[in-house]
DNA sequence: AATATTAACTAAATCGTTTTAGTTAATCTT
DNA sequence: AAGATTAACTAAAACGATTTAGTTAATATT
């Protein structure tokens, strides 16, 4: 049924050596047997087996994407850019989701290194804080290359956007367009990015000399929609006024939104929101939502060409030199934070 | 560095063999030794080449998934499905993206054959007319299942939802709500999903005696935002009158709401919109949206549990009987089809 | 024409497992 | 105590490719 090099061999009365190297254009085998060998294969649709072929050569030309959420725009976004990046150098892609859980990181790292990936692209769940998993995949001599949650003290390829400068931008926009009472919905208190965004946040309110009031500044909890809801039900019922509100995602804001307009409050007059990643649905809402494009689909490509480049430097018996690239971030003006616009 | 079965053996001084059985729990060798080997195997954190496995298994416990989208919340569901159950047992997942594309769907196709996955799930691209590929994978022994997007020809096991049941209900909680200008931005012509869901529409007209309209159906080209907002415009402009409108998926709905209230026309007094599918943006939407929810992630893993129970009857050796699973849909009542609700 | 060179292969080892068949030594029968 | 049984291994083939080191026959060299 699915024939073998042997198989082939045989028929064609050649060594399964002769046919490989037919196949894989080695000089020592003359043009004409390798026709023979081309059509004959190409007849009877035969396909190597990349299992066996492994067992030579030690490339499985397979990589391993590790996303703690799939359902997420931001997410499908860098895994669409990472695998149109592995098609076009044909790599497979292997995937896991991780749920944000540390014992499910480990579990498929280590079931990404039986399967003998040539190199493991991935985004740190919340709450890992223990990394000799990532060290593990290096130690076995396998690519590591992290994206937008990394691991700064781990020896790797990085990609990850500005935070800090995204968060600052996305407050700045704020105040230039009036805002004083700046509040901030920020997410959890360990992830490097909520961190700086949050920081970003600040250095925009210290430049433009306006008093940081903690109470303004309230911690999601899992960023949806429902938290964004809730954050501002809290915020407006403990009656700290604002005129801006920036938010930790796209759906944290779309929630705030919602809310704040149930109480007859005009966004963006009375208040201006701003979110961050640019979610799909913020263009259709009304208002549509301004918000910080997170670059996605480009850190995506990045990290499989950083995967790549590294390999590219390993084949060559050079000694790899680990890169950090620093994406820059766009503001997204839209409605929410355009306050000639009325309902 | 990487230590292989041979090395230990020859550290443990064992037979490859022994230390293989002892791994596998074969029931002659003693249970001292066993214990000695896995002790030592834990030490050294051993990891079994899957390659080399398979070579002689013939078992990659791997399955490749295709999705025509990525960046899409109803296949990131079904993914998220899928991948819920490959977990629980133990299955790797290899993801191709075919962009909507018959060329790229029989590459990966074609890839995956080549990875000797156990089974294929995939749901078909818009432009697949050509099945030979499908052929193909069943041909190489591989397990086939189809979900959402099915070729009814092939012979495999397939799940997906009853759409022509969902349009049918999406209209009638129209026509409950006192609609009967009802007019359909539906989809493409040729996906089975897009034509179940007028004939739907079509159907639930002719129950409740309400003249069917050729002008109130318009044709979406890609189901984006931008598209409903155009199909909306388009509409709007023709003068023709509408007080209900089902669309094709969530992404045509917001759009054409949008639209709608940009002419301030109050959705849902005037005009009531329901969607397709359950995006999660709907519920955030002013006014939320109301929609068919088409159980994307049960889809997922129904179509896992599927591959699941025909890999089971193979390996009995039995000859597969395959099965068609038809989910039902669900009525999503929210605040767009409201008309009690005031903006 | 004898030798060197080259073209075009073949033979066989190898990758890391699994598994069947065979082997050895200990234990059990009677 | 001799033969049968069993426990606990070992040896070796096999999976399907790749690749190194031959081998053979034809051609080139002098």
């Amino acid at each position: 049924m699915k024939p073998s090099l042997k198989q082939i061999a045989k028929e064609l009365n050649l060594s399964p050596g002769a046919v490989s190297k037919a196949l894989n254009d080695y000089p020592d085998i003359s043009l004409a047997t390798k026709k023979v060998v081309i059509s004959y294969v190409k007849k009877i649709g035969y396909r190597a087996n990349n299992q066996a072929k492994f067992l030579r050569t030690q490339k499985t030309n397979t990589i391993g994407v590790i996303l703690p959420e799939i359902t997420n725009h931001f997410f499908s976004e860098i895994l669409k850019g990472v695998m149109s990046q592995a098609q076009k150098h044909d790599y497979t892609v292997i995937i896991g989701h991780s749920k944000e859980s540390q014992a499910e990181e480990k579990r498929l790292v280590n079931q990404f290194l039986q399967q003998k990936v040539d190199g493991i692209l991935m985004s740190l769940a919340q709450d890992t804080t223990d990394y000799s998993h990532l060290s593990n995949i290096i130690a076995d001599e396998t690519i590591l290359v992290l994206f937008d949650k990394v691991a700064k003290t781990i020896n790797c390829s990085k990609v990850f956007v500005d935070d800090r400068k995204g968060g600052f931008n996305a407050t700045r926009h704020l105040i230039k367009k009036g805002c004083n009472k700046i509040a901030h919905f920020r997410g959890n208190l360990n992830p490097q990015n909520s961190i700086d965004r949050y920081l970003g946040y600040r250095e925009a309110l210290t430049l433009y000399k306006i008093q940081y009031d903690p109470n303004k500044v309230l911690i999601s909890d899992n960023g949806s929609i429902k938290d964004g809801y809730l954050m501002a039900k809290k915020l407006y019922e403990s009656r700290i006024e604002i005129d801006g509100l920036f938010c930790i995602n796209d759906m944290v804001a779309l929630g705030a939104i919602k809310f704040f307009r149930e109480q007859k409050i005009d966004i963006p007059n009375e208040i201006s929101v701003i979110g961050f990643s640019k979610n799909s649905a913020g263009e259709a809402f009304q208002p549509s939502l301004s918000t910080i494009d997170q670059k996605a689909l480009k850190m995506g490509k990045m990290a499989m060409k950083l995967f790549l480049s590294e390999e590219k430097i390993l084949k060559t018996g050079n000694r790899l030199e680990n890169q950090t690239l620093v994406l820059k971030t766009e503001l997204i003006k839209r409605e929410s934070t355009q306050k000639s616009f009325t309902n």
